[in-house]
Order: structure tokens, then C-alpha cells, then sequence
DNA sequence: CATGAATGAGCTTTCATTCAT
DNA sequence: CATGAATGAAAGCTCATTCAT
């Protein structure tokens, strides 16, 4: 992948309401030129080919995710108070780049076979969690889990799954308003309170 | 689709690993003409195309799926009890049609578009999930929610990942250990014991 | 390379006249298609493309030089009289088979590099031939040569280039009648009469 | 054609190399860009194209052979000595030559077809050839041929036939070596010494 | 003068799908 | 009923070629 300019990658951004749509096999190269007014050749000649966009793509919303958790992560506040920010925050990402994060849940299973996919979504949420889950344990704020990179992508599961429903409902139902869902799921649970039995 | 004889069925159920592995669009007739020992124009006898062969092992599954809730729903017990029992029966489908899951999860953007995999997902776990928890709050084992089909597809994507993310890195980890992960946070939270607020 | 059927086989060596006019790289699939009156695709289906189907027409080519060949050596007489034959034998390849002598002619670099096109050389002509000069030095009518395979290399190139000369001029000249020039200059050498010294 | 400088020619001369191997259509621009280190553009700057480059190798070798040629018939000595003379020159310029003869010998077909090599394969060796056979008439060291041009063409053929035969071997065998074997062959042919009758 | 960047124009190749047997 | 043979319809990808700088 040569170096994409500025302006390229912009441009590319627009598939990613394509590949969303009809996941990566159901676009065709053309579709990608038509959609974003780069001429095909023009996207091989920075790209190795439309995997690569998705790629790229993915890589976008990754990067986005990574930051968001990174801010919430360095808020202050006890771990359970971070979690619940990294929550918010990934949930942001989702209000922001709805299609890439379609685009991403579409392809699912591609995306966990690209090497630097399951890297970077190691890095931008699973391993950052995963730490702040054994930080809570420590500070008193959560309590200590048998096992907190599972537990993480318990987490990551619950979060991306209810924010890709809500997405494709297509209600106007702001995505953010699912924290009020899912925080309280992961922090407190579903028993009934004043016992945690 | 012509009524599939039994053995036919069976053959089928063999392209999960392919599906699994590549995803439909990276699965050819002719492949699953190869796995099944079935010939691609007898294939195409009993099924419309090999989206129907996909979406025939997806029924499956989501079968598998809707008997084992139904069956933990009818435990005795309390709703909270039964919904770990719901938790537990969703597990074991996983380590019963490792393949099949991994597919459905390859797939899942094609499988969130096919109606009737939606409906059958909706009426194997999503409801039947969403009406436990109203009983819970009713009986008082459960906490009352806001949202019980949010919570119902939060829990349903915390399963499905963790579980899946399990089968992906294939150590010989049990699925169902993940038992221990993910009922406990469900039901629990995340925070320390004796309060959850 | 599925078994071509026999009509199969008689329409791809209309292919030929493309090849030998516009060479493989000149020639399109779709010309093919096209002068042969076999759907692209069916093209595909029984060859590897179209550098097989080349590949094919020149094995034919060189399996009639090779049937040729070993009927002339068959012939009765002395070495010399039976490589007189011989060469005449591998003019009537060139006139019968115009069109595929010049398309092998053509790709000659490529059909060099084909390991099945080298080896039916070699045991079409090469080495029926080198070993036909052995036996004239053993008769007595021929003289021993040092090296009777490059001897055996330099007749073909002599026979080849002509023959394609003349078939390229396309002066109604036949091609038989290059005997009269080659067949002379092989066993005499281009010397006065009398004294090969 | 822009005027060629010297160093921009001597630079092309590499892609012979590319060219022996694959032949102009296996060649890419890009490759002789890399191979020669000369870019893109600037080829195409100075050459119509790829193929306007290989017309340029091939008449550098042409021109070889066209003096060495000339020089062997400017040799003193009868018709029949200078021949042997010319067959060592053509010889001379395949050791020289090698990649750029191979690229010539690859492309046999298309260099057929452009005018500037007939004109040049013609007056560079058949026709001096054509000539020099029949001085050798009037001399007497040749025996007059019925059509001395196509005994030059084959003469051409079977010198280049057996060299090119050598360098692919690629045995260390040197292509000079080969005037032991061909220049019999032509002044003497394969008959037994004592009677070409 | 030279060249990096960009692209128009196709061609090979693949497959789902059909149908005669 | 089942299936081997055949093909229509794309789509991915490549490259020669251009041109602004």
C-alpha cells in the first residue's frame, strides 16, 4: 500500500456506507470508484485492492476507537469510573462513524482473519480494558475477575453487538443512550440492588 | 428449496467448516460439491444456490439455539436462575456446532440481512431472553430494566463474542468454562461484592 | 487439461491461423472464441487457457513431424538415403501444417520454454535423427560427425527457417520443393562436385 | 525515436536480458525501469515503448552481424574460405550478443514482422551471404546452387538454430566451438569424405 | 529535460447456473 | 432422480500511456 494523501483517504472514507451496506464481496471495485469519484486504477495504484479499502477502513474506525478508550482511560476517577467513560467513549465512535462500524460488523469474519485487525482491536480496546479491569481490582472499584481479557471481550461483545442493533433499527434512538443500558449491565449486573449475592 | 432428504441434510451440515473458515462469498459450489462428496448440479437439485445451503446450516444452529433456551427456561427455579441455565444452554449449542457458529459469526452481516434468520434469532433467544427478565423484575430475582431487549441482545453479543473469540484461538479451552466469565458479570457486575451501587 | 473431445480438438486447431498471424500474446481468448466457435468459457473448461491451447496445436504438430520422421527412418536404403527422407518427411509437416508450423515458429522463444514442447522436439526429430547419422557412419554412407545432435539441431534449424521463409513469402513455391536445396547442401556441403575437401 | 544518448542506449541494452527470458510481452515497462534503472517515463521519453526498445536491441545485433559479416567477406581467400569466415563471424556475434540474440531468437515472430528488421536481417546477412555463393560459382571454390538466397537462409538457420541451441544449454560450451560442426556441414556436407556424389 | 502521479481501456479468469440425458 | 457438460455474465486486475511540474 503506497502512501494514501490526505484527500485519498477522505475519499475513501465514502465506501465505507458500501461496504456496510453489502459487506466487502457484494462491492464491486466500480461501486467503490463510482461512490467516491476515484477512477478504479487510480484505487489500485494506492490500494492492492478492495480487502485493502476495507482494511483501511477498519483500521480508521480502530484508530478512532483506540483514541476515545485512551482519553476515557487517562479521566480521572476510580477504575470503575474509567470503565464506565471507555464504555461512552467506544460507544461514541459508533455514533460517529456509523457506517465504517457497520461496514466493520458486516465483515466480521474477515476482519478477525486480517492480522493487523485483530491487532489493532487488541490494542485499541482489549488489552486496554483487560488492564483497567486488574487496576479496579486493585484501587478497590471492581471487583477481581478470573480472567479480565475475556471478561473484555465479554465486554466489547456486549457494547458492539447492542450498538450495531440499534444502528440498523435505524430509529432515531441516539446510540449514546445505550450506556444506559449497558453500564449499569457490566457494573452492576441484573441482580436486584443491595445484594450481589 | 426442495425438502431435503435426511441424509442430504447431513452432507450439508459438512460445509460448515468451509463457511467457517472462508465465509460464503469465499466458498465456491464446487467446494462444498468437494467437502460433501454431494455434486454441484445435485446440489442445486435440493437448494436454490449455496446461500440457501448457509442459511439452511444457520437454521440449524438458531434451532439448536431456540431448544436449548426453551429448555433452561423451563427449569425450575428463579428467573435469575434460569438465566444463567439460558446462559450455560447458549454455551453448549457453541461447543456443540463449533463450526456452524463460526459461520454464522463469519457471516454475520449477510445473516443480520436474511429474514428469516433475523426472526429466528429474534424467537430463539432475543424474546424469550427479553420475557425472562420481565419475569425477573416481577419475581425479584432480576433487577427491572429499562430496556429488556437491549439487555437481551447485550447479553446475547457478550455470549456470542467471548464465545466465539474462545473457538477462534482454539486452545483446548472449553467453551463452556466461559461460564464463569460471563454469568457472573451478567448477573453480578463488575463491581465489588457487598454493593452495587 | 480435461480430456478434449474429438470436435473439441478439430475446432482449437482453427487457432492456428491466429496464432501464427498475430502470435499468443497477440491472439485474445476471445479471438479464439470467436474463429473457433467455442464460448470462452468453454474454452476454459477444457483447457488451462488459451497458452495451453497453443501448446496444444503445437503437439500436434510435432506429433505428425514425429510420425514423419519415423517413417521415413522405416524406409529402406542407406542413412543417407533414409535422412533424405527424413527431411523430405519434416517439408510435408510444414506443407500440410502451415499455419500451426509458422504459430510454433512464431512463439518459438515461448514453445522453447514449454518442458513438453522441448521433449517432443527431441524425440520427434533430435534424436531419431542423431542417431540416424550414427548409423551412416556405421553404413558407411554417411560421414562421422562429432557431435550428431548439434548436426541433428543444425538440419532443423536449416529445414525450419526455410520452410517458414518460404511459407511466410507466400509465393505459391512449395515448400516441397526447398528439397532441391537443402537436401543437396546436407549430404554434399556446398563444394564443387568432386572433391569434398 | 528521440536521439538515444549513449548512456541511455547502453542502459537499454540490459533489458535484453528481460527480454531473452520473457520476450517483449512477458516484459513490462515497469520491469525495464527496474532492470535498467532508467524510470518509467524517461523510457518513454526517449522510446516510443517497450517494443521500439526491443527494435532497438535488435538492430544493435543486426548491426553486429552486418560488420562482422562484412569483415569476414573483405577477408582474402576464395568464395568458399571467405564463407567459412562469414559463419565464424555470425558465430562470433552470438558469444558476444548472447542475451540480446536470445531476445531476437524469442521473439523470432514478431521481429519477422517488423520492417526494419527484414530490411536489416537481408542486407545485414543473406544478402552478402547470397552474394558471396555466387562468386563462389564464378570461382570455383563453390558449387553453383539453384537458389542462392534461400541456401543463405538456411545456412542463417542453421548457424542460429545450433547457437541459440548452445546458449540455452547454457553449458559452459562455448558457441564458437560450434563452427566445427556447421562449417562441415556447409562446405561438405555429410557424406563421406572422397565423393559428394 | 526528466519523472512521479494518475488513469483509460481491456483481457483473463472465475463461477453460478442451466439443462439434456 | 441425479448429474456431467457447457456457458453467460461479470469483475478483478494489469499496464501501457499521458501529462503537469
Amino acid at each position: 500500500m503506497r502512501k494514501v494523501p490526505e484527500e485519498m483517504a477522505t475519499k475513501m472514507m465514502a465506501a465505507a456506507d458500501l461496504f456496510a451496506e453489502r459487506g466487502l464481496d457484494g462491492t464491486k471495485t466500480e461501486d467503490i470508484a463510482a461512490a467516491t469519484g476515484v477512477p478504479k486504477a487510480t484505487i489500485y495504484y494506492y490500494f492492492e485492492g478492495k480487502e485493502e479499502v476495507l482494511s483501511f477502513i477498519f483500521s480508521a474506525v480502530l484508530a478512532a476507537v483506540g483514541e476515545a478508550v485512551e482519553a476515557a482511560l487517562r479521566s480521572p476517577g476510580t477504575a470503575a469510573e474509567r470503565l464506565s467513560a471507555v464504555i461512552d467513549a467506544h460507544l461514541h465512535v459508533f455514533a460517529l462513524h456509523p457506517k465504517a462500524s457497520q461496514a466493520l460488523h458486516f465483515d466480521l469474519g474477515r476482519a478477525a482473519r486480517l492480522p493487523e485487525i485483530r491487532t489493532q482491536t487488541n490494542a485499541a480496546f482489549i488489552d486496554p480494558v483487560a488492564s483497567l479491569l486488574a487496576q479496579g481490582a486493585r484501587d478497590g472499584s471492581l471487583r477481581a475477575v478470573g480472567n479480565p481479557r475475556l471478561t473484555a471481550v465479554a465486554i466489547l461483545g456486549a457494547v458492539s453487538t447492542s450498538a450495531i442493533h440499534v444502528l440498523a433499527l435505524d430509529t432515531g434512538d441516539p446510540v449514546l443512550s445505550l450506556t444506559r443500558v449497558i453500564t449499569p449491565l457490566v457494573l452492576n449486573g441484573l441482580r436486584p440492588e443491595g445484594g450481589n449475592q
